[in-house]
DNA sequence: CGCCAGTTTTGCGCTATGTCAAAGTGCTGG
DNA sequence: CCAGCACTTTGACATAGCGCAAAACTGGCG
């Protein structure tokens, strides 16, 4: 049924855009469905198992990066190991901004990830060739910058439970605008990923999340997502509103 | 008020742009010398005095501005009236990125200050005119990017002392990449700024201050500007390769 | 089904930084 | 030239979060 002529080489069918879960994500977005197969025969689908790195520091930066399916951290290391996490991404969210010739982070699978690869130079054909491309590169860019400056505000100037808090409700709500409810946030990653992330230690972030949970705040489902009981509270002491009191007047 | 549209005079121009200092910012130097006419069109100069505010946290975004001189602080509050300190910018420095219909931040004169202000409409004319003034755009996002990614890393995973040489490392390198010597750090803010851009006290940072004096590795000039003795040894110490040992063996 | 390795939780003292307070410094306007 | 005010420096004490260590989970695998 399909239009042979349309399609890309690589896939051997028809473009996986269509069904494709980051279709509505701010690189795709501004396709129309007809040019699609143009953009997808720039891009190269690239799978990585749990653990696995896509980009060093250093690295030089040659692609741009879409996720499909799954979830990646992003990572910067101090010289004598520290570590300090700059973003969790997921489905629709891309990796690889950047005006400098090597990239200026890591970026690891926390699970099982499915990507679009874009080489640079094959972006640029695009941009030529589609105007209004370029500004959802911007946007994409602009929507990283507003998350950034919103963990500046956490790391500078909030305590360890604000953060969590704060970082909970990201989570959720990123999950929320994919579709998913409002209220469970995933967690793929490790509590020294989050410690990492938010500026504390493993242990700190590992107290807090038991703080929530005698506070009634969030309830743990499996290992790897909570379900945030009371959003709005969370949302208040996340913007330091309020103190936490748990219902035995949370005595830590 | 004198309209500076009249004041450029040198090189034959009509517009200042040719002699403007931020002629070779972002924002600019997109444009070919014949072009700045029609992009001045759509500049508005703006004069503000020191601790003038420009921008209110929750604004209508329906401007961008450029800085034509002087030094600007950008700043968003927590609800109980802690303060982050997002960025200081400079000369070719510009403010007002957002995809949001309103500021996120808040933007205020440090000291006497002259800008160039575009409505966001006239600025999608443009687009439309000149190709690669959007690429531009992206440009300048990114740059403020990868500032916010270091100073989340600052913020994060490094203590008072080094969050200190970073920042005066970066305040004299600025300076280096308008022309200046790299060895100055210009101190248009006070150190209550310092402190709110660092996610410190204003106690902390004076502190900190008086340990690099004392270990000799800055030399104050005057109130508002320092000289880095050792810069090398300073970004060791910003990275945490180092310790501080002065003279005295820095007793504290 | 039980063991192992990695992860998380919890306890306990310690330290860097925050908080409160007071003294010192240097512009700025009259 | 001085007074006043805003900013900075320094000191003494308090505490949130860190670092180390041990115990308790958890999930994958033989």
């Amino acid at each position: 049924m399909a239009d042979d002529r349309t399609i890309s080489a690589r896939g051997g069918g028809q473009v996986p855009c269509l069904s494709c879960a980051a279709r509505a994500s701010l690189l795709c977005s501004g396709m129309q469905d007809a040019d699609l197969p143009a953009l997808y025969a720039h891009a190269r689908p690239i799978r990585l198992k749990r653990g696995q790195p896509l980009i060093m520091e250093g690295d030089q930066a040659e692609r741009v990066y879409n996720v499909r399916a799954g979830h990646m951290m992003l990572s910067r290391l101090v010289e004598d190991g520290r570590r300090q996490v700059l973003a969790f991404i997921g489905i629709g969210d891309y990796v690889g901004h950047t005006v400098a010739p090597t990239y200026s982070f890591s970026a690891e699978a926390l699970s099982d990830v499915l990507l679009c690869g874009f080489e640079r130079s094959g972006l640029e054909t695009l941009i030529g060739q589609y105007p209004g491309f370029e500004r959802q590169f911007r946007r994409m860019t602009t929507v990283i910058l507003e998350d950034s400056l919103d963990l500046i505000v956490a790391l500078g100037r909030k305590n360890a439970l604000e953060r969590l808090c704060s970082f909970l409700l990201l989570m959720a709500n990123r999950e929320r605008r994919r579709g998913a409810r409002a209220d469970i946030a995933p967690l793929p990653m490790t509590r020294a990923d989050i410690a990492d992330f938010l500026g504390l230690t493993l242990e700190t972030v590992s107290r807090t999340f038991s703080r929530l949970k005698r506070a009634g705040l969030i309830v743990t489902e499996g290992a790897d997502r909570v379900r945030l009981v009371d959003p709005v509270r969370m949302a208040a002491i996340a913007e330091g509103g309020q103190a936490l009191t748990g219902p035995v007047a949370d005595p830590l």
